[in-house]
RNA sequence: GUUCCCAUCGUCUAGGGGCCUAGGACACCUCCCUUUCACGGAGGAUACAGGGGUUCGAAUCCCCUUGGGAACGCCA
């Protein structure tokens, strides 16, 4: 459905900091972020803010935090180390904002547009249950949509509490608009009641501010999950009782949990902060993420963010909604994992070893060629802390793996070989050839061959009979450990 | 209940009337590589929700049915 394209794209991402960044705003966020830069265009971060109750500052922290490790730079909104505004079109926070809502409000109740209710809770559950009893749904109706501003004055005067309410009576029509992912969409007008615009303690609401927002902050495209288009009826009448030009709105699929229901943050969505924790890479995260309702025009898979942003296309936008599967997404981070540089994915992976206290060396040319060694066999960051184990001193065992193994006939012979060999040898540490010309010697003095050498040979290395490569393993332990190790073994053969 | 959205392998998807006996990816199975495990490579099994149209021709366009989802707040 692409159409003409603005010559100064402006979208934004607007969440409200009530929780944590979970992989439904991720995407909102990655392909707003991608049709900004695909068009050279400003990517916004509004603070949608207005519900006191939910938010806090440390949300706020950690979705700003959440964006930032994951890459998606924002032009314009809030600075995301002081959390203060950056930008033309400030304040950025909707709470900041206040006075900017009250004065449109003020138009639209001058303009009688609008109204005071003083309906009370306990009326407006009243008329909904005899609407339920009657059989069928039906909005509120509020007998204070025909007062006048100076009647409904007088009530406030005397104290009493009021929210404002935006008349639809009126607005018997369809509203038409062409949805950039969706094409043409229709609603009735009476699929909404008279909608509060200004809650009772002088907060305004959502669908109210979104739309000032967009409008005062010249935003020319508006992406957003499709829990949201309903939504979209409200702010275009909103649109059309300001006399604004709406903004080009598209409508994204949603990303689905394995009940193929909405991720939702109660029922443990995917949070972005989780998955950094479970050791996922934020390449990773966006390229699987993207790829949950959008594909690459030749189903290239494995990509970068410049790939994305040069081949992004709303067109290519999926209608439907996306099951967001960990086994493919494991999958993913495997192969970002196995094309990050060695020096780069030693720094990466370094945090998680340290978190277990391992005591590793701290020679860069051996940090490299750990991770060398398994990057194959690492699907997230945390698995190396078990691959890791073995190189650390202190957490060699014997495993009940192994039990078989040093059960063989050649075992003993063969540990004892290894054991004499690796101690009669000059340096701290191996190179793979010496190794491998230490196994042929064992192998000769003890005729063992296959499995009968490599396994019980993996045991005094590892602990156990399968396992990496021990050419690759072995050059990275010191000599004193290996031999200490092979005694172990040797003890239980 | 009402309104709206959606519908291709288990999952993510390609597909825009003939190139489709439907392609790719994950997962699964078999084999190869490898004196283990992984990595890698080669194969295999598995899908157009159903029914009506339109058309010489429909996964593709239209309608209905069914199924799924979302929304209907002083949440966003």
């Amino acid at each position: 459905m692409s159409s003409q394209i603005s010559p100064h794209v402006r979208v934004r991402f607007a969440p409200s900091p009530t929780g944590y960044l979970h992989v439904g705003g991720a995407r909102t966020a990655l392909y707003n972020y991608l049709f900004a830069k695909k068009n050279n265009g400003k990517f916004i971060l509004r603070i949608e803010d207005t519900d006191e109750a939910r938010s806090t500052q440390e949300s706020l922290q950690g979705v700003v935090d959440d964006m930032v490790w994951l890459g998606l730079k924002w032009d314009e909104g809030v600075d995301p180390i002081t959390l203060q505004d950056v930008g033309p079109f400030g304040p950025y926070r909707q709470s900041e904002r206040l006075s900017i809502y009250k004065e449109i409000v003020e138009q639209l109740l001058n303009s009688g547009k609008a109204y005071y209710c003083f309906l009370t809770d306990q009326e407006i559950e009243k008329q909904r249950e005899e609407s339920a009893a009657a059989g069928h749904f039906a909005h509120v109706n509020s007998p204070y949509q025909d007062w006048t501003l100076e009647q409904a004055k007088v009530k406030l005067a005397a104290g009493e509490k009021a929210v404002v309410r935006f008349k639809t009576r009126e607005l018997k029509k369809d509203y038409i608009f062409n949805d950039q992912v969706r094409g043409e969409v229709k609603f009735p007008s009476d699929m909404v009641g008279d909608f509060v615009v200004l809650r009772s303690g002088g907060m305004p609401v959502y669908n109210f501010c979104c739309a000032i927002d967009d409008h005062l902050m010249k935003i020319t495209h508006v992406f957003r999950a499709e829990e949201h288009l309903p939504n979209t009826l409200r702010q275009l009448m909103i649109y059309e009782a300001m006399g604004w030009q709406a903004p080009e709105f598209g409508h994204m699929a949603l990303i689905l949990d394995e009940d193929r229901q909405k991720l939702s943050k109660r029922k443990g969505a995917v949070a972005c902060g989780q998955l950094k924790q479970e050791g996922y890479l934020p390449s990773a995260i966006l390229n699987f993420i993207a790829l949950l309702g959008w594909s690459h025009p030749e189903e290239k898979e494995i990509l970068s963010v410049e790939e994305m942003i040069q081949a992004f296309d709303i067109s290519r936008l999926n209608l439907s909604g996306a099951i967001f599967d960990r086994v493919k997404f494991k999958w993913m981070n495997a192969q970002h994992l196995r094309a990050t540089p060695n020096k780069e994915l030693w720094n990466l992976v370094q945090p998680f070893l340290a978190r277990e206290n391992m005591e590793l060396p701290q020679d860069p040319a051996w940090q490299e060629m750990s991770v060398s060694v398994f990057k194959t066999s690492m699907e997230t960051l945390v698995d190396a802390i078990e691959l890791y184990k073995p190189l650390n001193d202190k957490s060699y065992v014997v495993l009940p793996e192994a039990d078989e193994t040093l059960k063989w006939e050649p075992t003993k012979a063969v540990l004892s070989a290894w054991r004499d060999l690796v101690k009669a040898h000059p340096s701290d540490y191996m190179t793979e050839a010496e190794f491998l010309k230490i196994q042929d010697e064992v192998k000769n003095i003890t005729g063992a061959k296959g499995k009968n050498l490599f396994m019980p040979i993996r045991v005094a290395v590892i602990g156990k009979p399968h396992g990496t490569e021990l050419k690759t393993l072995v050059p990275l332990i010191k000599k004193s450990s290996l031999v200490q190790r092979a005694e172990m073994a040797l003890a239980l053969a």
